[in-house]
DNA sequence: CATGAATGAGGTTTCATTCAT
DNA sequence: TATGAATGAAACCTCATTCAT
């Protein structure tokens, strides 16, 4: 166990009571809301608190610092995303390239899209190079997890898998954050998954080869 | 030629002599140098202005505000890819596909990577709302220019490509951008040409079919 | 009660708890002080604060910008003296109108003199124009009040009060002015009110008719 | 003859040449322009310039700062009404207090309307510590040929005509100020006349005794 | 624990004034 | 002489953070 220290992006709690937990919640989710009513750097404490409903002293007891709140808010949303990845990577071991591709596809356009408000507010966060640390860190794993169950699918003879995910990955943000900005209706969500699917085992079925 | 600006904020002075022009060009340079050393929430007009080695006064006599500093370069930079895509299009008008496409990545991709530190301290920009707006506007263009020309190259029974043109080009933008941020190393930008024309033209031939 | 302000600029808090009205009223007072001291072209907003010995920020939670600031406290002046001439008015519905010219006189004199620092300190703020506007709207009331006052005395066979009432105000406040800038020493004002009976009930009774 | 000082009200060269006069005719009346345009605290040196078609660098050349320029318009307006005054002054020694006093108003007021927009404009420039002492200083003169003039005409058992002089100038200037204010409209300055004329010289007749 | 008034460093912007051209 | 680009001190105002209640 590690004592949670200044500046870091620990909540200064461990929110195990009820309120507490509800509390946390209420900023978080007005994190969100704040950074897309008026943007990052219109961002404040006091907003954010204002909108949660409670005093800027409350928010300060559950996050050390303005950042700490945005890069908690922001990882929090992130590690979704990433462990949506990583299961569907582990829960297809073995599955032909075009099985596993059509998973990840599944799993990360669902996960990113469940709250596109959400999702659409972090970009900003993410920008930031505080931001940008958290994600990068967090891409790690993504890239990790793909990677790997690329090789294990792969043909004997196909090349290093490294930079085939990162394509996928990167191609399938690039286009699912397009969609976001464009307001996510229903119809273009649905075309997404499609091409999204064609793209992706494309792709897969050249660089990787077919298993 | 003339600056471009945000509509809503009209440069100061318009800077005929030659003395001005050489101020101009060092303050947007150092908006880039600023962004990238310290990030968007720490990049201050002073900043800028110690950096390019004038005053703030000079700065604001060519710049209304600090937005319109920031999105006269986060424009000026966006118009150069975005011309260079439309210039791709118009060249290739009855080319094939493949040869639009690889046109299209090419273009694309070298007018992004020419400066890469201009690239990347700009996401940063294009994060907050009104950043969003100003790449917003310009993507509409490279999205009706190579919706156009998919149009033009497709085979008649191809469907809409107002998406496929979305797809391609959010698929460029999003591994450029995951590349970017790795640094853009040689090795990774070759790659990325060689990839990207893979998964570009491979999702083109199945979405507009082969001419 | 509540402070009253400029329409369009709302205070920030209405100070409900003890220590914020102790504070309010420790700004607007180091407002005329500073306006006392240096004119209104030098009164900044760190120099009202440090004289109510509060900081800046504390200045800024009540008032939202130095206009409100000014114009708050040159309304909450003004307004003492208006409704002291009111008053006089009403109490004097059907007197004579040597009577209701006398109380008419004393009501304004006193008001106006009761802190002859304030008034003199106003006269800067009232010469811009958001001050003018504030005067102006107030002085409506004064106006209004006063011609009603003069028709209700005059004989049937006067002719409108609007310019009469206007004359007296305006000569009151101009002779209240100069002894001000004089520096308003007792011997003046006792003389003030002496002359200005007399130049007031003289014009009254020729424009108005005795009744 | 004065060398001119720094910070002295001067203007820094005598305009014998013709060119200049124009110039510094043309920054006098811009000044009164702006003052009215955009009020005392947003006239700005360059706006001024730029409203007399020269350059700033031109104004500094002969006004030495921005208060001489204030300052010198202010007196230069003042001192129009002041002669008018005195002026009548002297050309009534002798004539009976009620034919002295309707040329003091007739001279007070004509020189004071002669520019509304002027006289308006300035209000804001004398309300500063040294527009103040400007106007202060120049007043002394109108006062102390007021009260000449009314001493010489009064009858033997009048009292001290200093307050009646003071009375006098500071009614006629708060009553002609309220109509400035009002817009000044040819219906109220005639009534403006026709009032000012019954409440002087009916408060002289008073104060002073017919002669 | 919660509150919100107070703080003040620091950011943005203006503008009187100068001086090289 | 006239110009207007450049300067930088100083003004306005914000907001992360603290702490007495």
């Amino acid at each position: 166990m590690k004592t949670s220290v200044l500046h870091t992006v620990e909540p200064r709690k461990t929110p195990v009571q009820n309120r507490s937990t509800v509390t946390v919640e209420a900023i978080a989710e007005a994190t969100i809301q704040v950074l897309l009513a008026v943007g990052l750097n219109r961002l404040t404490t006091t907003r954010v608190a204002d909108r949660a409903g409670v005093s800027v002293g409350t928010l300060y007891q559950y996050y050390p610092n303005k950042q700490a709140l945005l890069y908690a808010v922001l990882e929090a949303h992130s590690i979704k995303v990433v462990e949506a990845v990583e299961h569907a990577c582990r829960a297809n071991r073995g599955a032909a390239v075009k099985v596993l591709v059509a998973a990840v596809v599944e799993a990360f356009v669902n996960a990113k899209l469940e709250r596109t408000d959400v999702s659409t507010a972090l970009y900003a966060a993410a920008a930031e190079p505080e931001g940008a640390a958290v994600v990068r860190r967090l891409s790690k794993r993504v890239h990790r997890a793909l990677t790997a169950a690329l090789a294990d699918a792969a043909s004997p003879t196909a090349g290093d898998m490294e930079f085939v995910a990162l394509m996928l990955y990167s191609a399938m943000a690039g286009a699912t954050r397009a969609v976001l900005e464009a307001g996510a209706p229903p119809k273009m969500v649905t075309r997404l998954h499609e091409e999204l699917l064609v793209l992706c085992q494309g792709y897969a079925a050249k660089s990787v080869g077919s298993s």
